[in-house]
DNA sequence: CTGTTAGGGTTAGGGTTAG
DNA sequence: TCTAACCCTAACCCTAACA
């Protein structure tokens, strides 16, 4: 070791902090062989894009590029004096960010524009201003079409038909259609959680279509068998009928669709719940289960009376997206990414309340935006906060609270000493429903990167830091019950790791034993 | 059609051309909230550093850090001053922070120089100077002598705020974080963020430097502790610094680049999987962690000496890998590789669709399977290609294609042809959303500078060629042709690998060689 | 009933870990 | 260094429960 260090000797300039990881990139940006002027060079050419693009890339940058957006660009260097560089500090961010966080944020203001900008793409897009309506939630997207059936679908893209693939080597290459009746069973195999992708969504279309058509004389015997169905026992046929769904995986909505039958009323029928079905509705539903049972893809054509055509094109153009190039919505693109100062204020509604409506949804994304709109640019599509994004971030994190909570009861139940040390606060009951509040506010407890192995080590309670106290949060010990949760967290990994629990503790005990 | 760069640099218009790597680099800095002045000053600092220090870092690069110095380089450097500016940031702190120094950049000198000899990276011939020395270690970051305290940190990087934030003005280190965060973050929060997500929150930065040497009198307290870290028993450290990494979201690669020992190792080390770490590393790896742990956060001193084994024998208990099953859980044993004649069955799958279902996912590996499947024997469980690592593969083959496609957008859209030959462009969608289904045939180029995205370029089954390496191919021809295509994307890998000069790269041709 | 939505599942994008 | 394997989680699907 040097001693020398000088400490500090003049410790270098004093530079402005950067994080590890911005140093980490900056390494690596020089080990490929750029030197300063490139770099520059192409940052600027970045800002540039972003303003002549309007960032498609730049997504999440915002508040970078602004940044440094200098507009000098050209001749590039604009740095040299950094006034600029002071000024970045300026920068509001951060306000807002506090300011959100303590509460109410009702912001409101700018917003509005959202909306507006819309209009291009918007067309589709979904969310937005429909979502004015309560409806917002999932059910949106039928709304672009009315039919859910597939939207879904764009996704399979191969057909059917053989394999291209020139492999086809395969000794069993049918398998394919094998395996579609069982559905999932059948690949129940996965080791791994997180594939199993089986939900066959119904049908290729394609397929379907091309024998479904000729239904026509076959319709008397489906008269006849619909018939036989209605002296049945309608318990019986209740069986027989989920089974079959269950089997072609065929979903509730998608019969709901056809039959012109609510999903819920199809649903409470089912299951027995409520009063029989109406002699008309039952009737539909088991002629298109006739129908469907004997001619695979007819349901797909059969469109009772409510929606009319457009089922069918879309139906043929799978690729297509339907919806405009601006909606992406379909789930493939990219992929949005709340932003902290988002999170911050979500945080603080959810702390309030884990359930809102549509209109506090709208307030809720109304706040985000504002407090990550930028003065002279518009949000894209992608970065805008919809109530539909703040819906499902809620949802989302109510579920994963739970799941945590779930766990650790796993866990304990087992011995495994979750506990935390602060002990105050076991967990306990957990199980569901709420702690809400508290619970969560939990800087939310971490998700455990450290993968493997050790596990638990129960950390304090300090960990979390501070305490905050600034922080919100609230009254109790939040926090403590997030270390709780952590531990729990690194336990049942390690646990499931070594164990070797195919995977994914996800839900699941694992029992390990 | 490399015409020279050399010279011309400035070509602003023109803009040397970068690699995918690099602009990749770049974005994600970017996204981390600096601006071009930050980046700029950063890169001088860690200039200087290596010169000072000899390369620690540059270690590995060889090559790369030559540009560094000076850079004066093209009228840009106007950083030098700036360095005041930036002090702004510095706040609380202080110590150091009162530094400031502004650090020139020293250097200088040449700036012209600097252009020549960029012009080329190539290699970076002469990488000079500083790195000749090697010193001691990570100083680098140290430079900053301060600490930052960086409020940024909070931010994680990420994305908004500038990244100097203003807040400055806390008193306290700590008090910092926890303000930025709101709160919430503090913990793990985690609120997410692109970019790092969760990863480390901050303030390591913090410490980073701080590690780095010269922490005046705090070294001796350092010193000692790194001493007593290396009497304690290793195993011990090690769950120790595991779970300290984990709790603070630190990743290990930043921990690599600070330290100056790459991922892998530390990976391995922390894994007891090899060999111990040279005393010297190890010291290194102390140190950083005494600081990371004191300095930055204070926050929570985890404890010291947390892990009492318990926890290492629970986790060994489940001794039983049971890996048995076969196949899954891999990541224990020796790492699985793909075979040739597999990727070329997979690619040509690939491109006719990039979402294979489960079946789909089965029947490929039946089709690996079969290829590889040598008649004697049958395939050992690592061997067997199954459904989960064919998920695996297209998963990331997808997200490395979307990188690219990316960044081959930007540039493209930039002017910077990106290459390919095909040339039509309609960039048009970019967005990413989802490269229209199949389209994409993309031939995957590799690596390298596949350029449109989009690209609808098939390639031809022609191609391949020579390649003899694909010899192997063999058995069968239907997939023969696929082993060769593949066969020729390797040897193309491999050459541009090997050969890669970082920069030119891009451009070139691709197409078949 | 009929529109909402809680909650249990999945898929797949973006990133990290480790062989 | 390269990349298989995995994590985390946004965005959906679906069934079922409510109001």
């Amino acid at each position: 070791m040097q001693p020398v260090y000088s400490s500090r000797m003049s410790e270098f300039s004093e530079e402005p902090r950067f994080t590890i990881e911005q140093i980490d990139l900056l390494q690596r940006l020089r080990r490929t062989g750029m030197n300063k002027q490139e770099i520059l060079h192409a940052l600027e050419t970045l800002d540039r894009l972003d303003r002549e693009h309007g960032d498609k890339f730049g997504r999440r940058t915002s508040s970078s590029s602004s940044s440094s957006s200098c507009y000098g660009v050209g001749g590039a260097n604009s740095c040299t004096n950094n006034s600029a560089s002071n000024t970045t500090t300026s920068f509001n961010n951060n306000n807002t960010a506090s300011a959100t966080t303590t509460s109410s944020v009702t912001c409101n203001g700018n917003n509005n524009s959202g909306e507006v900008s819309a209009g291009d793409h918007s067309a589709a897009t979904t969310s937005s201003t429909t979502s004015k309506i309560s409806t917002a939630t999932q059910t949106q997207y039928g709304s672009g079409g009315g039919l859910s059936p597939p939207p879904t679908n764009n996704y399979n893209i191969s057909p059917p038909p053989g394999p291209p693939p020139p492999s086809a080597i395969l000794p069993s290459p049918v398998s394919l259609v094998a395996l579609s009746q069982n559905g999932r069973d059948s690949l129940a195999a996965t080791p791994n959680g997180k594939l199993s992708p089986p939900r066959y969504p119904v049908n290729s279309a394609a397929a379907a279509r091309a024998f479904g058509f000729e239904a026509t004389e076959e319709d008397l015997d489906i008269d006849d068998k619909v018939e036989e169905l209605m002296r049945r026992d309608s318990s019986m046929v209740k069986e027989e009928i989920k089974a079959f769904l269950g089997n072609r995986r065929i979903s509730q909505a998608v019969v709901a669709q056809v039959t012109g039958i609510s999903q819920s009323r199809i649903s409470h029928w089912l299951l027995q719940h409520g009063s029989d079905l109406s002699e008309q509705k039952k009737r539909a539903f088991y002629r298109w289960y006739t129908l469907e049972k004997t001619t695979p893809g007819a349901t797909l054509n059969m469109r009772p009376a409510p929606l009319p055509l457009e089922e069918m094109e879309w139906r043929q153009t799978p690729p297509p997206i339907n919806t405009a190039p601006g909606t992406f919505r379909l789930r493939r693109g990219s992929r949005f990414t709340w932003r902290k100062e988002c999170l911050a204020v979500m945080e603080s509604y959810f702390n309030d309340n884990q359930y809102p409506d549509e209109a506090k949804r709208e307030e809720i994304a109304n706040a985000c935006n504002a407090v990550i709109q930028k003065p002279g640019k518009k949000l894209s599509d992608l970065e805008r906060v919809t109530s539909l994004k703040v819906y499902n971030w809620f949802a989302n994190r109510r579920k994963e609270i739970k799941r945590r909570a779930n766990i650790a009861t796993i866990l304990e139940s087992h011995g495994i000493d979750v506990q935390s040390p602060g002990g105050h606060s076991n967990s306990d009951d957990i199980d569901g429903n709420d702690f809400s509040e508290q619970a969560c506010d939990l800087p939310y407890f971490d998700k455990r990167p450290l993968s493997r192995p050790f596990g638990l080590y129960r950390l304090e309670p300090t960990s979390p830091t501070q305490d905050d106290s600034a922080a919100h949060s609230e009254h109790q010990d939040p926090i403590s019950l997030a270390v709780e949760m952590a531990a729990v967290n690194h336990t049942i990994l390690a646990l499931s790791r070594t164990g070797g629990v195919p995977n994914d503790i996800k839900t699941e005990s694992l029992e390990d034993e």
